[in-house]
DNA sequence: GATGAATGAGGTTTCATTCAT
DNA sequence: CATGAATGAAACCTCATTCAT
């Protein structure tokens, strides 16, 4: 059921969405909605709070959450993978996140930007894992740390548009863009002509 | 009267923003509205179009569009600043672009995919300009361009939303922490702590 | 439902009309003479359509249709007692078919022209069937015919008009009265003093 | 200026009319319209009396009002031709009076009911004066003869419109045949082949 | 005196939400 | 328990009507 509401919010937004609609799309009738969940602004929170949670936990498995052993280049490189990933396969779900929760009203938007907070803080985390590997003497701010992640987070949003609606364009080509991009620098990528880190 | 829509439209969204609201905001009459501008879509059309105007208009003075002296790199970072800058400045604004436009039906979404067709290619440009400087010699491929494009584009988006919703974080520090993990790449950072290209 | 919105459509016209008063002439909500009839237009439409379809239906059950036995200018008086006791007992009814559906746009006054159209030709063909058992010589032609018709069926109208607002005035008296003038004329009757065809 | 609302009000009707168009098509401004005739209902009232009093006067005058001397069926010829000529001349006016005027409101009908009256008496007063001419014995009642006239002012305006929207039926024609109908009758017509009073 | 600019009131339509069955 | 039937509230839009110029 909440399948169906995804899918009917993620194309049509919040207010434009109608439960006769969810409800006919789910095959079933709409008090029978209304009893599961309260009301709309209940059955949209519910599905923006699924689809985070399993964007997350894609991301977080991709990444390998508790495996320090693996270097940090590759554990970012195997996340945004994942990310792309989930983000392919779930379309309508990432456009509730993405696109609709957004622009909903506080309560989707702030469901959202947690969401967000908590990506960004793993990403801060294996910035500052690397940057300690490196024995880095000046070190990185926390407030620089914050801003290159939001960086990457949203170019990697980008990308993820821009992967799904251009044709043939893989997850793991969206991750090797990125990671190219992120990992080397555009000034490094213009003097050795597009070799990324590992490859 | 347009002002007031745009903060309206920024604020609820293109669904839930009422005219009578619109109007009271206005200081206006419902009917004053309708007069000058014909329907609730083509109030909201202005509105996106102006935006974008703006928007391109500010980047573009930024960054110089007709000066090929200027280093590319600095043309880059100046044209991010004035974008930072611009979002700041123009927080409704930048909603209506970047949040409410893309999700509401096609004409809209179809206007705002224009202007950052027209932006991306304007960083796209400034890229091929520096691979060129750079006599590289395995040339990047046109999408691997386009990708790097959007990443940078989205990156630049979501260190917007941060710097407006962030204390005390300037255009110019925004711009920097961009130019940096653009740059530089986050390998680089990492190793030698967070100078910049110019830093 | 119906009748209520006839009943209104019939006093106030098809503009002048309001779902409102229609649903509280009817006893119930708005919403739900939306959800039996999907706009103001069916709504209308159906209201013409059901009029239609009951006038034609009485006229020809009291002309009786398909005996061909009875002489023709009992057949025609038989039809006319029936078509004003038909407008006598359904003067909205009769209000929204003459009077507001040929004035409120082309679908509605079409559908109201094919009414009369078919009214017309039935009295037409009993014309017809009274020239040809009077072995006439000198044959009316198609338009003399079409033009008395007309004639006819306007006369009915107005008696309609007159009988439903002069007190006392029976459906039988307002069908004698037509076909003293229809059948004998004027010039008979001043001449003659008022015996009609049958007495 | 009245000539504008009358075209306007004829073919749209009184509540789909805008005083905007009317003014438009005067070729004045709203305001001005506004303060020759106070509302939209005294403008339309104008209207319908300078269009009843026009119609009136129309067949009065064809009819030759004050003039004893002429028989009475060429003076019903005469008036009706003068009406006929008079409604294909003045279409829009035409239509005011008996599409509009009737199905918007109470005084106008009332208006409009007033100049049928009036017309329907001039008409009786005919009948009357046949029957005295006839020196008939078993009189025709009041009311059997103020039914007569109803019914041959309706086929009058039935015909009227039949002339109009019916292609090379000029006014001479339409008078012919109602009048070989209302004078001669059909029983007559149907014996003798449509030879009618004069013809 | 004529008008551009403005509005109050009301109309159709939709939709989230709830009872009685 | 699941649902068909129903509604309250509110949205967009229009138009007759009026001031300040």
């Amino acid at each position: 059921m909440l399948d169906a509401a995804v899918r009917v919010f993620g194309r049509r937004g919040y207010r434009a969405a109608s439960m006769e609609e969810i409800a006919e799309l789910a095959g079933v009738s709409k008090p029978l909605v209304y009893l599961y969940l309260n009301s709309k602004e209940d059955l949209f929170a519910a599905c923006v709070r699924r689809e985070a949670v399993a964007l997350t936990a894609a991301v977080r498995a991709g990444a390998g959450d508790p495996e320090p052993d693996v270097p940090v280049d590759r554990r970012l490189w195997a996340g945004l993978t994942a990310f792309f990933a989930h983000t392919a396969d779930n379309p309508d779900g990432w456009a509730v996140l993405h696109r609709q929760a957004r622009t909903s009203g506080e309560p989707f938007a702030a469901e959202v930007a947690a969401m967000r907070e908590e990506i960004t803080g793993f990403v801060t985390s294996l910035i500052v894992t690397a940057a300690r590997e490196a024995h880095q003497d000046p070190a990185l701010t926390a407030r620089d740390v914050a801003g290159l992640a939001h960086a990457l987070v949203g170019a990697a949003e980008s990308l993820a548009d821009w992967a799904n609606t251009t044709p043939d364009v893989t997850a793991r080509e969206a991750a090797r863009t990125l990671m190219r991009f992120a990992w080397s620098g555009l000034g490094t990528l213009v003097r050795d002509g597009g070799r990324g880190p590992r490859g």
